[in-house]
DNA sequence: TGAAAAGGCAACTGAAAGGTTGCATATTAC
DNA sequence: GTAATATGCAACCTTTCAGTTGCCTTTTCA
């Protein structure tokens, strides 16, 4: 699976703030997720479904609404594969420790 | 201090593999890197100055050349601003057993 | 000292991205 | 049923971005 849609979805500022929204208040409408953005409707469409296309947000019609999920998956696998790398060491020795402590080491 | 150009010089494909290959080898020429990738030097100059701007690079003349080293820290910065909001649970509760272990509770 | 090596600068091009306008469709409520 | 609400679809416009071409500057080395 490539990252290069996630990465490209989280370029845009207003779509990290349409992810921070759906964060502080998850499954709203499109309408709602309209207000305070300064820009057309459309705008806003096109602006989720570059997220959804990245799996960052799942969506699901309700009636004639259609609720916005977040999906934490891939965040996280930016996390591990990618940030993760440039600060393995210390991420590393964490887990490892962390498995040491609860006797969990099953490697 | 924003993210933005971070956020947005994380977005290309090309600059995520400069990343990668200077994580793999610091400090490498500009020549160094323009090869294996299949446009010209200009083009690899240019993605590299974005780099820059992000402060995810930072470069440094050595007579003719210029060496280009990886600047960890913006990408710190992102993992712990802003993804790991979304998975702030974990990561909290290993940087606080960190601090418990290492008797360094300063808060 | 002069040629090769390493890189910088600027103008241009093609494609993609962000946004708008206009109209169509589906659902709810009166 | 019909009007308002919520959203979808498609064409268009404008700006940005990735990449190229052409030429210039600096440094090294024979």
């Amino acid at each position: 699976m490539s990252m290069d849609p996630i990465f490209r979805a989280l370029a845009d500022p207003v779509r990290r703030r349409l992810l921070d929204r759906l964060f502080a208040r998850n499954g709203q409408t499109l309408g709602e997720l309209c207000e305070g953005e300064a820009m057309t409707r459309q705008a806003v469409t096109k602006h989720l479904a570059i997220l959804e296309a990245a799996n960052l947000v799942v969506s699901q019609k309700r009636g004639r609404e259609k609720l916005h999920f977040i999906n934490p998956v891939p965040i996280n696998e930016i996390a591990e594969r990618w940030i993760g790398k440039f600060e393995a060491p210390r991420l590393a020795a964490l887990a490892q420790l962390k498995r040491k402590l609860e006797g969990d080491d099953h490697e």
